[in-house]
This record gives structure tokens, sequence and C-alpha cells, in this order.
DNA sequence: GCGATCAGTT
DNA sequence: CACAACTGATCGC
């Protein structure tokens, strides 16, 4: 729970998070999402009054988070006091104490904040500093240093405080299974089950809260199946949701509620009650989202538990591993940018589309630190103290990252000061600022790296970036390069680095139903000559991960904590044993072999952690089919060609929004509309300048390549399906490259045939 | 009766 | 473990 009481010590006048107490006195309020716990005071009796007697006296949140709010006939009484901040688009605001009359002016910039739909982080400028106040926020490594508002002049701003979400701030938690991961497991699941037969269903059992969408549109575009809700008009303006789900309970896909659905389901029920279609009944699963902890597992975990003959527990939100980063960075950096300027509605569904991608992330010490000492705030104040941790604990890791402890930057700044109290100037004097003041301090050269090139060097030793690369990096965009992929690239499913996991599970997963899952065929690789090392490599959970990932834990621990995809929940066995089963996706009929057969099913390893993003995937290479759900980028935004950002940068910041307190909105210049045009135009420049980037990233000093003999063993031995060990150089683990048939077998060390 | 709070549940 | 919501009991206005 937030310890965040709702004011900061910089802009005391503002409340953001918090409606109550303290905080019926603000000038202005903030919402950072819709969550219930972020709204604590909002539709009080107290609040309502004070809204009553004050003429000024404004909400801002996000164009989506007032959609949401407004929905709820509870929170109509704002209705004429919300305003909503276009994302990326920096905001004057004037806060007027009505009884002085005092004013103070504050620039507000609303930051995807990648948590649920609608939510953002708030950087406030004004005379008292610049202060980032982060809300429940998931990012992935890397992309702070992405966005373009957190800097200028080419590097981050000069920021005072961060008011930062730690849920995750304890080093227990490095190691959680990649958003990918959790998705491409629950899709398998929900595929092996649905493809039996139209009368298998699941039933996601999620809670009330923002932040499923992505996992229903995805599935939902997936099977080409709307997911049955409860209530959908709260995205009614939000067509790329909205498509994806529907009230009408005939579907196989269910996320209905029901107060006693728990109860429901032991009879067959579904939560809208139907047992039956056609007379047939139903044969229904559970899956359930949860969070489960990885963190202080040392054995291999699971994406899927099996918790009952029909119910299973799906990890699903969860902090971008480092190889997420790699592999869908890309996607990430679209959805900063085409989430702005209108995240929400019909002009913007690209917007919307890519950033419920990214959704509902959770965020480990790793990502928390990533993104504070890129930030390199002067203070920063948890918002949240995790049980069995204290205050202390969270800031002396927090501490370290902040300013005063970096021996790069000098304590006394006293034009760092004088900056600050300049940038809520909202004329030209930013780029003085940044010229002047900053070059006179040996501040620690923090570039904003530029959109397309988003890989951080010193985390990136990996041997697994080879000369394909750059034509994965291009893949992992999905939508937007699938016109320039030769169509029978993707009948055969051929991708660099993709491919080599999503041919894994789909041979194991997919074959069953004869479905377009691709098949394992190194040999068929576009790119021929040379194998794919990755192929071997990222199979091999071992040492893998440990020498690409360079997690702390995974050496801490000897063992790799790569999930592997189902179980039963008592974690010992997986149940993957049967190579016929498992090959063909087979399920057992529920009720007639018993749940151990059942569960029998599975049988993605989720090792390949390297594999990209499963959801540009879909798009990109999958189902290039279905790619009408997928809002392509505004044409018209992509003839803009690739100008100098940081200069363009300078020129942004001076554009801000005039917002008077009263609500109205008064573009001061063009720059609102600038800022939303060049947005997609650094996103499509990316493709090329990333995959440029992407092949000059150095292999790790120790790792060697392959060689050519030896990877055609390998591959030999794959294609047969027998074990292969591989003896890694001295100083590097021994490692094992795991064939699929020791991945599907409960316990692959007796694979050593 | 409503809302806040807490404990317990999911 | 934590999240985020819900339920139910209790208390105060």
């Amino acid at each position: 729970m937030s310890c965040f009481e709702g004011q900061m010590a910089e802009y005391p006048t503002i409340s953001i998070d918090r409606f109550d107490r303290e905080n019926l006195r603000a000038r202005a309020y903030f919402l950072s999402h819709c969550h219930k716990d972020h709204m604590k005071g909002l539709r009080a009796p107290s609040l309502k009054r004070r809204l009553e007697c004050s003429l000024k006296v404004c909400l801002y949140c996000s164009p989506v988070t007032k959609e949401l709010l407004l929905t709820s006939p509870k929170y109509r009484f704002w209705e004429k006091r919300i305003v909503s901040i276009e994302i990326e688009t920096p905001t004057q605001i004037s806060l007027v104490d009505e009884a002085s009359g005092e004013k103070e002016e504050i620039v507000v910039t609303l930051l995807p904040a990648g948590h649920c739909p609608g939510s953002v982080m708030f950087l406030f400028q004004g005379n008292n500093g610049t202060v980032l106040y982060t809300g429940d926020f998931r990012l992935a490594k890397g992309e702070a240093a992405r966005m373009e508002l957190l800097h200028s002049g080419g590097r981050v701003k000069d920021i005072q405080s961060v008011y930062l979400d730690t849920t995750f701030c304890n080093p227990k938690y490095y190691q959680i299974p990649s958003r990918e991961e959790c998705l491409r497991g629950i899709m398998e699941l929900v595929r092996s089950w649905i493809s039996r037969s139209p009368y298998h269903v699941v039933w996601l059992n999620c809670k009330a809260a923002y932040g499923y969408e992505y996992l229903f549109t995805n599935l939902s575009e997936e099977f080409g199946l709307q997911v049955h809700v409860d209530k959908l008009d709260m995205f009614r303006n939000m067509p790329d949701i909205l498509h994806h789900l529907t009230t009408d309970r005939d579907t196989q896909i269910h996320a209905c509620r029901h107060p006693k659905a728990e109860e429901y389901f032991q009879w067959s029920k579904l939560p809208c009650g139907i047992t039956s279609k056609n007379r047939i009944p139903l044969h229904t699963i559970s899956i359930k989202p949860s969070t489960m902890w990885f963190g202080e597992r040392t054995r291999k975990t699971n994406i899927i538990m099996r918790t009952g003959e029909s119910s299973y527990r799906a990890c699903f939100s969860f902090h971008s591993s480092y190889s997420e980063v790699r592999g869908s960075h890309r996607l990430r950096t679209s959805a900063a940018f085409m989430a702005s300027g209108g995240i929400s509605f019909s002009t913007a569904q690209g917007g919307l589309w890519l950033f419920l991608k990214k959704c509902r992330e959770d965020i480990s010490v790793d990502e928390i630190k990533d993104f504070l000492s890129y930030i390199c705030p002067v203070n920063v104040y948890p918002n949240v103290i995790p049980l069995g941790t204290t205050m202390d604990k969270v800031k002396e890791i927090l501490k370290p990252l902040c300013r005063s402890s970096q021996s790069t930057e000098p304590k006394y700044k006293p034009l760092g000061k004088l900056k600050r109290a300049r940038t809520m100037h909202l004329d030209s004097e930013e780029e003085d600022d940044d010229g002047l003041f900053d070059d006179l301090l040996p501040a620690p050269l923090r570039h904003k790296v530029p959109n397309q090139l988003t890989l951080h060097p010193e985390v990136f030793p990996t041997p697994a970036i080879s000369q394909n690369q750059p034509e994965k990096r291009r893949e992992s965009t999905g939508c937007f390069k699938a016109e320039s992929m030769p169509t029978f690239l993707w009948a055969n499913f051929i991708d660099c680095e993709e491919s080599n996991s999503e041919s894994e599970e789909s041979e194991i997963l997919g074959s069953a139903q004869g479905d377009t899952g691709p098949v394992f065929q190194p040999q068929q690789r576009a790119d021929g000559e040379v194998p794919q090392w990755e192929v071997f490599f990222k199979r091999d959970a071992e040492g893998t991960d440990d020498c690409l990932e360079n997690l702390p834990s995974s050496t801490e621990v000897g063992g790799s904590q790569s999930p592997k995809l189902f179980s039963d929940s008592d974690g010992e066995s997986t149940h993957i044993s049967s190579q016929a089963s498992s090959q063909s996706t087979h399920i057992s009929e529920q009720g007639s072999q018993g749940w151990d057969s059942q569960s029998d099913t599975v049988l993605l390893s989720s090792q390949d952690r390297n594999s990209g993003d499963v959801t540009s995937l879909n798009k990109g290479v999958y189902r290039p089919g279905i790619k009408e759900n997928i809002p392509a980028p505004q044409p018209e935004q992509n003839v803009l060609c690739l100008k100098d950002t940081c200069s363009d940068f300078k020129s942004r910041d001076q554009d801000v929004n005039i917002l008077p307190s009263a609500g109205e909105t008064t573009t001061l210049s063009s720059g609102k509309q600038m800022l939303q045009e060049k947005r997609p135009l650094t996103l499509s420049s990316s493709a090329d300048s990333q995959s440029s980037s992407d092949f000059e990233i150095p292999c790790t000093p120790e790792a060697e390549l392959p060689k050519q003999e030896h990877l055609q063993y390998l591959y030999e031995k794959l294609a047969t399906g027998e074990s292969i060990v591989v003896e890694k150089r001295k100083g590097l683990l021994h490692s094992k490259a795991t064939t699929k048939k020791s991945i599907l077998s409960d316990t692959s060390q007796n694979h050593n045939r």
C-alpha cells in the first residue's frame, strides 16, 4: 500500500493520487491511473463539497483515465472539473489560491507509465524544480532513456526529486518471467484447450481492475474470438479494446465475473451463468492470472501452475526482463511515442493498441535501479514500502542511485539550482540552460538515448546478438515491417531470433490441430549459411540465461530460474513427460481421463527468454492476415523523415499548452502538433537505425562464435531430437543444449543419451 | 444510512 | 511474499 500522502515537498499545493485529509486544500488534483488505491477520497462528500465551493479546482489526468473514471456514475460529479492532458504534451497549469489570489505556474507533462490503460507518470516543472511522480509504473530497462520529454538538450533533465513506485524494490525480486513468456504461456494453454472443440471454453478469472486488457486483446486477436466481459461501455471510445470484447456469452473465452464465480465453477458454470451451448455441456478450465513470486525460488519456476483438475494459475504481470527489453523495446518505444497525442481514441488507435501491449507489467528492483540511476535525481521518495522491509532499507537501495552519491557530480550545484528556477519560464530559455549551465557541470553524461538506439551496451554483452540481429530487430516490430517481408518468410515462420523459441514451442504445442504453428526448421532459415547459434544457446537454460542476461540473481542462485511453462502446484513435477501427448498439445477430456493426463498438456519451455515479443510476432509474422485489427501507424506520419532528435527537442520543450485552472486548453504554439507528428517519425526511422546499431554490438569478450561445423552438428542433433552436451570454453558455465525432448521431459537431466 | 477502517479473502 | 479488489464487521457522523 502506498505510503505517499498525496503531496510533494516541492509543490505542496497540488495533490496526486490522494484526495483526503490535507489534500482537500489542494489547488489542483492529479490522478495517475484508475485504480482504487490511488483514488482515495476522490468521491468523498468532503471533496465534493470542496468542488462545489470552488470555481477553479480541477482534476488532471490522461484522456483514457478521464474516460474510465467518468464511466462510473459515482465519479460523474467530476465531469466538469476533469481536464485531460494529452500524453507527452507539456502543459502549463495555473495554481491559484482562491482565498488570496496567489498564483503559481507549473508545467506538467504526462509520460506513459505502462501500468494499466491511461496510466501515466507526472513530470512537474516549476519554481521549485523539476520533479517526477511515477505512480505505479512498469517500465523496462532503458525506457526512461527513450522518453523524449525527460530530456532536454540531448540529456536527461535536471530532476530534483523522484516520487517512486518501489513496490518491488527488494533485491529478492530480481527474477520474474517476462511479459512475453507469461502471455505466451497463457496463450498456449488457451489454445490447447479451446482448439479441442467449440464446447471447450476458458474462463479467465481476473480481478475487477484495469490492466488485463492487453491480455484480452492479445488472446482475442490470436484466436479470432472476442472475450466475454460483463461491461465494456468504459471502452466505448477505445476501439482497440472494444473490438476484442463482447457481452455475448457465446464465445470460448470468458473474463466475466460474479461474486460466486468460484462456486459456479465447481458446478461447471461460468460466471455469466451458462453451462452449455446448443444443449451440449461446456468443458471449462479456469485460468487465474496472478502474481507469482519467483525471486526467492532457486529452482525453475513455472508460468502456468495447475491448481486443480481444471484450474490453472498463470503468471501474469511481470517485469520486463533483460531479454524482454532486448526483444521488444521497439514496441515499447512505439508505445511511448504513439501513446501520445491521444492514446485513447479513434484518432490514435495505434497508440492505444501499442500501449496496451505494455500494460500491467511489474517492475523489479533492477528496473527501478535502472530507471532511477538514469534519472539521477537529487532526492528519491519511495511511494511504497513493501512489507518485510523498511523505509530505511528501501532508501539504502535507492540512495546510491541519486545524485548526492554520484562522485561525478558535485554536491553543490548553484547553477543547477539556477537552471531549475529558470525552466519554468516558458519561452526559449531552456535551451540556454542546457547549453550554458549544464556544460559547466561535470555532470555524468546521461545522454538521451535516441529512440532508435535503445540498447545499453553495458547490459548487452550478449553473444546472442549475432549477425542476424538486424533482421530480428526489424521483425520484432511486427506490423510495421510486415509489408517488407517476403511472403514465404511468413509461411515458414522463419525469423531470426523469435523463430527459435516460437518454432520450438509451436512444434510442441501447435501441431496437433494442424494449426499455423511454425515448425522448427533451422535448415530453412532465411540466412541459410550461418546457423543461428541462439537456437541452442537460448534453449540452454542453465548457462545461457546467466551469460546472456547478466542478472545478478541468476548466478547467485546457481541454477536457472527460467520458468517452466506448466506444472502442478507442487512445483515439483512438470508432468511434461509424454512426448506424444506433449507434442500433440493434447489435453485430456475433462472427467474422462482425470487430471494427471490433463496436465500432460503443455509444453512450452519458456527458457527462450530472448524470444522477443510475442505480440508483434503474432502480427508481423504469425498472423499477417489479422492485421486489420492492428491499426497501422498513420500513413501521413510515416512520411516524415528523420531529424536530429536533440534539436527537435529543444524547441519542443518550449511548446507548452496553457491550461487555465478553469480547465480550458490553449495551445501556445504549434508545439503540440509538432510533437504528435514527429513521434511516429522517430518510430518509423527506428527500424533501420536500430538494426544497424544492433549489428554493431560486440560479443561478450569471453564468448566465442561457434564454428560452422559445430553448429551443423548441433543442428543435426536438434533435428533428430537428441540431447547435446555443449562443453563451453573455459570460464563459461557448463551448459547443456536442451533438445525439445528434454524440454518436454519431466526430468531433463535424464537425457544424456 | 453512508462512509471510513480494519481484517480477512481472493 | 504483493497487488487490487471485494466482503463483512464495527464504529462514528
